[in-house]
DNA sequence: CTGAAAGCGCTTACAG
DNA sequence: CTGAAAGCGCTTACAG
């Protein structure tokens, strides 16, 4: 910098003004100085920048995994939002694994990222207690079980996209049913009973089927274990799309088509849900929305210093009806 | 840091030099500056050392994507390595966009990062040469296909991945078979016809089939298209997971089982491969190997200033039989 | 609109 | 083993 200043035969001061544009610079001056900054090849030194500013123009994220549609997709939403502000995405995947988590935790505590936000409560029960004497705003989303209350949430009401579901089925004439739930799952399920409940009918526990995790094997099993157990129910609900995708190949395997025999409706929505056909109707996540509205709330209280107020914003799934549902004969 | 000091009754230099271990301390001035520490919830300023030091412990990384369960798992791979060795991680995903590459590219130009993993040439074709005044070290990985001559690379020998998958159709018998194949794949393909070549069998321009993206659906229309085209054709290599379970599905509706009527070979290995039965044979890469090999240079030539020279390291994959191909009967 | 000064919070030689 | 100084490369008031 003080080379380029050389160069233009002024101050590094006035480099610097010329670079940032908060103070006027004489148009002759500024292109004498950028002429020389493409003659030296300068590029600005970011790390003192961010010393002298105290602003890293970094946002750390939080996600359980990449490996998992529904991730990929929200931390690629995160990553075009912060681009658009001229943010950078500094990334840690704590594996639903705490002892993970802790640890980046601690290597953030420095000034290295401007917030923190964490995607997906998934294995971060207890950790996030490590975040209490943090210096910088953290913003949780994908958030699904209780959340806690220090922090803003941006989240989506799984309740309510149990219960489009749930509606879903109903409005097609189905009574007996069975669900493909994953443990974390519970607020998706408790909507789908809603659902049922709003018509006078019970779906019992011994109808609910967990699968210990949301993979296609997994649901696979799980469907194929309801369909024996209940053969006269006439359509399932799956709360996660590779979950459902197993459920499709149960029932191929059972010889149940579907949706002749067989309705089956998935959550969430990922690109999994749409490989084999029948394409499954689904409850689809806003997480572009998600995404931009934490992103809005992380980047409000960095430039306005301002302590946003710890509040719980939930935006609404809608369902997507594809060829894996139908009316009841 | 000045205030821990005057707490522990020592300098700042004392405080750094506890901190960083170079320095010997005594253990008694120590442990009170510990004590110090604790009791102020200090927490030392990372960008302040990073401009001291002139590194920033973070290592930039681009990818095409993370939603390809192949480049999911790089990266989840890449953060392991690099935590070990107490780096983080910046996340860049190009989309396979040259525009994109570019913008992040230059926001990169700073010492924000130590140094630049690029794993991917999709969409890459163009935007390399603006690495050409880089300060940083840089090296590339997972690419298929020409090199730039001017970075290391750590890579797979895709070609050889192709011949596996060919010699393990010949070693079963299989004569005539088909191929799908996305554009960048080239090496897997050549290699592929080489393992027949070695049998003096040729494998024609017209059985092979290219999908235009390695999708589900893609591969499903292409294979299709092959079995009707080639319908005495015993065996199928598609260069892709995600092209193969779209070729068993298409196998599926043309009342072709697998592998009876119809062995199918994929390429990549990746969960996607063993959703629906049958299991896919398929050709493994070594990412976590990868991943190893590449964060080694890059680390090396962070720590020892020494310019590696820019040699391509080429890494085994190896082919995982299964339940999708079998003997010629 | 432009120049001289101080400071962001560390680390790295360099004397004692 | 411990203290005083200089410097990493910027930005931010503050005079002219």
């Amino acid at each position: 910098m003080q080379d380029v200043a050389k160069r233009a035969g002024v101050t590094k001061q006035t480099v610097s003004n010329v670079l940032s544009g908060r103070v006027p610079v004489r148009p002759i001056t500024a292109a004498r100085v950028r002429e020389a900054i493409a003659e030296l090849g300068y590029v600005p030194n970011l790390v003192a920048r961010s010393l002298a500013t105290g602003s890293s123009r970094t946002v750390g994220m939080f996600v359980p995994t990449v490996s998992t549609a529904f991730y990929a997709g929200l931390v690629e939403r995160v990553e075009d939002v912060l681009e658009e502000h001229g943010y950078r995405l500094l990334l840690c995947t704590t594996r639903r694994d705490g002892e993970r988590a802790r640890r980046h935790l601690a290597g953030l505590t420095s000034r290295s990222v401007d917030a923190l936000l964490i995607a997906g409560d998934e294995g971060l029960t207890d950790h996030l207690s490590l975040l209490s004497r943090t210096r910088f705003p953290v913003v949780l989303c994908a958030w699904e079980t209780r959340a806690p209350a220090r922090f803003p949430v941006v989240t989506i009401d799984y309740e309510h996209g149990g219960y489009l579901a749930g509606r879903h089925l109903r409005s097609l004439g189905h009574e007996q049913v069975t669900v493909l739930a994953s443990p974390a799952h519970g607020p998706r399920v408790s909507g789908f009973r809603r659902a049922f409940a709003e018509d006078g009918l019970d779906v019992p526990d011994s109808a609910v089927y967990l699968a210990p995790e949301p993979s296609f094997r997994g649901g696979m099993s799980a469907a194929e274990e309801a369909m024996r157990a209940h053969p006269s129910s006439t359509a399932l609900f799956a709360t996660h799309d590779v979950l459902a995708s197993g459920a499709l190949e149960a029932a191929r395997g059972m010889r149940r088509s579907v949706p002749g025999d067989l309705s089956v409706v998935a959550h969430d929505d990922t690109p999994d849900g749409v490989l084999a056909p029948p394409a499954l109707t689904s409850v689809a996540l806003p997480s572009r929305e998600m995404a931009r509205e934490a992103i809005r709330l992380l980047l409000r209280e960095i430039e306005g210093a301002q302590p946003a107020d710890p509040q719980r914003r939930l935006l609404l799934p809608r369902l997507i009806a594809r060829d894996s549902t139908s009316s009841l004969a």
